[in-house]
DNA sequence: GGCACGATTGCT
DNA sequence: GCAATCGTGCCT
């Protein structure tokens, strides 16, 4: 199956985004599919890790495009995101939730558990996805996906980039996080009925 | 050196 | 609703 080619990854971070849905991430015997992602582009970006500039913890995000960066959220998850951009344009998507394939225990609804079923940690921070050997994203059909917009999740501190619609997921998936925090999901199904009669 | 906080999750 | 848990960035 091929692999995605640097040039794929080294386009704007908000192209790259939606079209890593319907791809699928391979981490040794196990892959999922990609049902729900999160553009962070560049320093100006408030929800963006670059936001402070070229740290020790940032510089993956300014290295070249198509190399994992992975880190620790919380103390406890961690959280995997593609390099996009050419070097020196920090610019990441954040690989929010995944279809199991084969069926994993644990969830893979959620940036942290989809890291955890998978086996991907911080020890793959800096992977290269094109021609490293633990880790990447490959096309594995043609399959035309049904793809939705939503502000991204648990980035209320980045003011109004948090309005932002840069979190894209998979219209049809069941797989897509629960995403507490979320008020209303943009135009589908569970939207209270429409005619409820709200008597008074 | 100390401290506040986070691109989350699971349990009360 | 809230605690867990620790690396990071900035300050105190």
């Amino acid at each position: 199956m091929p692999r995605l080619p640097r040039s794929f990854f080294a386009r704007p971070c908000l192209q790259v985004a939606p079209d890593l849905l319907g791809l699928y991430l391979v981490r040794g015997d196990f892959a999922g599919r990609i049902v729900e992602v999160e553009a962070y582009v560049h320093e100006e970006d408030q929800a963006c890790h670059a936001r402070v500039g070229r740290t020790r913890r940032t510089e993956m995000l300014y290295g070249p495009p198509g190399y994992a960066y992975v880190f620790l959220i919380y103390g406890m998850y961690d959280c995997f995101n593609v390099v996009t951009e050419a070097e020196g344009s920090p610019a990441a998507v954040l690989v929010r939730a995944v279809e199991p394939v084969p069926p994993l225990e644990g969830g893979t609804d959620g940036p942290g558990k989809l890291c955890r079923a998978l086996g991907i940690n911080r020890a793959h921070n800096g992977q290269d996805l094109v021609d490293g050997a633990l880790v990447w994203i490959e096309r594995r059909n043609r399959k035309k996906v049904k793809i939705a917009t939503t502000p991204r999740i648990g980035v209320d501190y980045a003011g109004e980039w948090a309005l932002r619609p840069w979190r894209f997921i998979d219209a049809d998936s069941p797989w897509v996080s629960k995403a507490r925090g979320v008020k209303a999901p943009t135009g589908s199904a569970s939207r209270p009925s429409r005619r409820s009669p709200r008597t008074r």
